[in-house]
DNA sequence: TGAAATGGTGCAAACGTTTGCAATCCTCCG
DNA sequence: CGGAGGATTGCAAACGTTTGCACCATTTCA
């Protein structure tokens, strides 16, 4: 149980521990016999190295703090996977925090991972107050926010182009002969604000009036989606085609839609935001506007890396390009 | 930049830094008043204490190390979810490693987590291998293994009784009327194995003749599930209903189905295991056997933290129970 | 041949805590 | 009033590394 320290092998091989240590990091004042020695001796006894105490004298952990609402959520997961797998390229590992549980505690959660004495963190906020509360640490450690656009916050982040998400989205609608689009969902955080601005800018451009169903939950899922979409189709239809601001929301849609005997795309057509992986599902087939995810959190991790590791100053607003992916809920009307 | 220390504080309030330490560690070896003022002076500094440092002499980083195939996957991403949540409840935190990228590396990831001198590590194996590989490490540190079944390794695990939940399901088919029925998927891992062995049990049971249809995927997804299907529907069906070894692979089947015109449950009863989110889905609705996610992790948790704080010697095997969740995709048959 | 340069190694401090032990201060009782 | 004993506090070691500096041995060059 007693693990094997430098001092044991610096012991076996008759050598001070700071020469041990020299060999292992690949300084190169040490000659190439000894090391070759040293090397063989460690793996001989099992040696692993202390990464903590490293750290301590180091000053520098080599760990990255991931904070997201909660990784069950599909599209963080994904997120995760490829921030972990590039990061780990790198060197670094993740330490892993859900904010959700303690809704709205995300400055819990930052001061925690401080106190971990991680290098950088990485944050999806929950909301735009996010920011305000995390304010006070920003300065002391390197952070770059995913997935919220932050406007023109003096902070670095990289998102999605939202606002051209909907106009491309729009614009597909438009030229399959859609000239009335209802706009589904959530428009309060600014990721959301973007994407109904995207939303109006394709309406003035196309001469299309504006139509809204708006949502007042919080988070958007399937569930919401599909109790506000009961709610609309109750009362008769003045559009044809709905554009939703998430793919969860769009999936209730649909499941709202299938109930009433509403066809898509037939009677209707929908589009959604995110592709997240269900939408790519048999039978669920939802046209939407990809979020290029795997881009994101490369390019996240790197940014961040950047700080950590060059210090470099200033910050960065990292505007991803979405893309339509077509697949069964859109048609062209005749 | 340069964060506040313990040292900084002694100063400030005039004492040694012994005591600073014991009035945030809630030692009772000091007095209130002294306590309170420190106390104060502590949050007025912004002090935030090292973990590092901490880690470093009480030999405890009070982390704990877990090891997924690739927490992309909705039903890892749920199980760190709980976990994440019920280990910081506990006071220890996540580090997240994906073992599937290096594939068949797990011992490198392990090794990687021991070095980091986590407290323990949750690992939820890629294969049956994993436990060969990382065999080595298990008398250094507490390992609790997820998900998959060990059978009589004499390591610590939680899963699901996967025996039970394959007959469970082949009950429900077969008081539904079913009597020729296909178990379609892997059979390789141990979980396999015991799934299938499940489905030979019922078939004994209720006198029916066991049918088989073999994925030689080595792991099991939509896109495998549906290529297999594509090619068992080119053939003449000789069954009812299937019973798809995982819910992904029952997707596939769906997708595979709905293109060849297979009305399901019409033509076709199908019944999945796991219940990821997806399977939930309008459009989808597929009846499956649901594993306790949720107590999964929290049990293993439970079991790790057990060992770890308690020192708790010998290993347990918690099986869990599964239960099947009737959604749309079975029918009576007349 | 001697001095300078170079390459290899060891010494010891430092990183920021926790904690056993010793020291001090009170309080209270006889 | 003296001392016992408990309550507080301080001292210093320890945790396992990295790294600046000093030192020594060897080579190189004039």
């Amino acid at each position: 149980m007693k693990s094997v320290t430098l001092k044991d092998v610096a012991k076996a091989a008759g050598v001070s521990y700071a020469t041990v240590s020299r060999a292992l990091s690949g300084s190169n004042q040490i000659s190439k016999a000894t090391r070759e020695r040293i090397v063989r001796l460690c793996s001989e006894m099992g040696y692993t190295g202390n990464y903590v105490a490293r750290s301590m004298v180091r000053k520098k952990t080599d760990l990255i703090g991931l904070v997201v609402p909660a990784i069950e959520n599909e599209f963080m997961s994904q997120l995760a996977y490829y921030a972990e797998i590039s990061a780990r390229a790198r060197g670094y590992n993740i330490m892993l925090c859900d904010s959700e549980p303690d809704l709205q505690q995300e400055e819990k959660v930052v001061q925690l991972l401080m106190g971990r004495m991680v290098d950088g963190i990485l944050i999806v906020p929950q909301s735009p107050v996010t920011y305000e509360k995390i304010q006070a640490f920003l300065d002391q450690i390197p952070v770059v926010f995913v997935s919220e656009n932050l406007r023109d916050q003096p902070q670095s982040y990289v998102a999605v182009d939202n606002n051209r998400g909907t106009y491309l989205g729009m614009e597909y609608l438009y030229e399959l002969g859609h000239r009335k689009i209802l706009y589904f969902g959530r428009r309060d955080s600014t990721t959301h604000q973007l994407r109904a601005e995207g939303y109006l800018q394709a309406c003035r451009k196309f001469g299309l009036e504006p139509r809204f169903c708006d949502s007042s939950f919080p988070r958007s899922s399937v569930e919401n989606g599909y109790h506000l979409a009961k709610e609309l189709f109750s009362r008769p239809a003045d559009y044809t085609a709905i554009f939703a601001s998430t793919d969860s929301n769009a999936l209730g849609i649909m499941q709202a839609a299938d109930e009433r005997g509403l066809r898509i795309p037939e009677d209707l057509s929908l589009i959604g935001f995110d592709d997240i992986p269900s939408a790519a599902l048999p039978r669920i087939e939802l046209t939407t506007i990809q979020q290029p995810k795997k881009a994101m959190a490369v390019q996240a991790v790197e940014m961040l890396l950047d700080k950590i590791e060059n210090g470099t100053q200033g910050y960065i607003h990292q505007i991803l390009l979405p893309s339509l992916v077509q697949r069964s809920t859109c048609r062209a009307l005749d």
